[in-house]
DNA sequence: ATATTTTGAGTGAGCACTCAATCAATTTCC
DNA sequence: GGAAATTGATTGAGTGCTCACTCAAAATAT
C-alpha cells in the first residue's frame, strides 16, 4: 500500500507521532469511510485492510467514533487553515484586479480540497446527522484565526482600491462559495474532475458578481 | 400523530391504496430517517414509533431497504414534476421579463422543496454513498419528460425575447441553482429558514448571471 | 527479565428478518 | 339472521448473525 499522504494542518504533530499500524489503520478507515460511508464499515473491515489485529483500533483510539474524530477533527481545525499554511491568497498582497484575487483564492482553496478530498467527502457525509460537529463548524466559522483576519484584511484592501463590492466580508464569502459550489459538490460525491475551463468560468462569474459598483 | 401529507408526484396512488398502519409506518421511518439517518435507524424504532408491529414493516416493504425506496422513489420520479403539478413556471407564458420568469421559476421549485423537506434530505444524504441511486439521478437528469421539455421552451422563448442569455440550457439550469444552491443546503441541513430577503436577493444574482448581453 | 505492544477468540447486545399463532373482516351455508 | 368457514392482515417472541468492544495470552522490544 503506498503512504497516503495528510496535507490537513498541523496534525501531522500527532501523525508522525503513530506508530505504521495506527497510520495503516487511518489510512484504511479513510478509504472504507469514504467509499461506503462511517455508518457501513466494520471495525473488522478496518483491521483487515490495514493488516492488523481488530483489537489494536480499540487500544489505540478508545472507539469507533475515536477513529472517526482522529480524522475528522484535523478537517475541522484546518478548514480554514492555520498559520504554517498560509498561501499567497492569504498574505497581504496589492492585487492589481479583483480577478487575481478570485484565481488565487479559488485555486488555493480548491488545492486544498483535492488534497484532502476523501477526508473532506467524510466530514461533509457526518456533518448531515451529526449535530455537535455542525454546531461546532457553525461555532467556529468566523473565528477569529489568523486566516480568517488576513482574509479579511485582504478583503478591505480590495473595497478601499474600489475593486470589490462593499458587501461585509461573510456574504462575499457565501457568494464566492455558492459559485463555487455545483463543481465542489460535484467533485467530491459525483466524481467530476473540476476542468480548469469550468474552474475560469467560475472565477469570472464570482468576480463578475462581486466586482465594484 | 397528524397525518402526513404527501405533495410528492403521483404516489398517492400508490399511497391512497395503503392501509392506514402502512401509512403509520412510512411516516415514522421519514420522520426518524430524515433525523438520524437510515443507517442509525432500526426497524424495532420504526415500528414502535408507528405503534405497529415490527413484522408489518417486512411484510408490505419486504426489507429495510424497500421501505426506503418506497420513500425515496417517488422524490426520484418527481424532481422534475410530473404532468399534474405542473404550475406557472412550465407552462407557456411570454414572460415580459428575466427576473418574472426567475421569480417563479424559484418560488415553485422552493415550495416544492419546502413540502417534502424531510425526504428530500433522506435522498440527498442517500445519494453520497449509494451508486445505483446516484447512477439513475444522472441519467434521469435530462430525460424527456413534459416537464423538461416544456422549460426548455420557456427558455428558448426567453433567448428569442433577448431576454436571457444565449447558453445551452443545462449550463443556464446550473447557474441558477449553484445561486440557490447555499440557501437550499442551508435549509435541508443546518435548519435555516430560507428568508424571503435572501430570496430576492439570489433570485436578483441569477438574473444579473442570466441577463442577455 | 521486564515492559510494552499486538493479537484474535470470545462476549453480550442489537440488528434485520421469520413465522406460527392470533385476530378481524368477509363469505358461505343452513 | 346467525353460526361456521375462509381469507388476509397483524402480531411479537424467536432466530441467526454481525456488530463494537474486551482481555488474557502471545509476541516483541528494551
Amino acid at each position: 500500500m503506498p503512504s497516503k499522504t495528510f496535507n490537513i494542518a498541523l496534525d501531522t504533530q500527532a501523525f508522525d507521532q503513530m506508530t505504521a499500524k495506527q497510520k495503516q489503520i487511518i489510512s484504511a478507515a479513510i478509504d472504507l469511510f469514504s467509499e461506503k460511508g462511517y455508518a457501513n464499515t466494520s471495525t473488522k473491515e478496518i483491521a483487515a485492510k490495514a493488516a492488523v489485529a481488530e483489537g489494536n483500533i480499540f487500544s489505540t483510539f478508545h472507539n469507533k467514533r475515536g477513529l472517526l474524530e482522529a480524522i475528522i477533527n484535523p478537517v475541522l481545525r484546518s478548514i480554514f487553515p492555520t498559520t504554517a499554511q498560509l498561501s499567497t491568497v492569504t498574505q497581504p498582497a496589492p492585487y492589481k484586479s479583483l480577478r487575481d484575487y478570485m484565481y488565487d483564492f479559488c485555486t488555493e482553496r480548491l488545492a486544498f480540497l483535492k488534497a484532502n478530498r476523501q477526508v473532506i467527502k467524510i466530514f461533509v457525509a457526518e456533518i448531515i446527522y451529526n449535530d455537535k460537529l455542525r454546531q461546532r463548524l457553525i461555532k467556529d466559522f468566523p473565528a477569529s484565526n489568523r486566516y480568517w483576519l488576513q482574509m479579511a484584511d485582504n478583503l478591505d484592501q480590495l473595497k478601499a482600491q474600489k475593486l470589490l463590492v462593499n458587501w461585509d466580508n461573510i456574504k462575499i464569502l457565501k457568494t464566492i462559495w455558492s459559485v463555487m459550489g455545483g463543481s465542489v459538490l460535484g467533485y467530491l460525491f459525483f466524481d467530476q474532475p473540476i476542468k480548469t475551463a469550468t474552474l475560469e468560468q467560475n472565477i469570472d462569474t464570482a468576480t463578475r458578481l462581486l466586482a465594484y459598483r
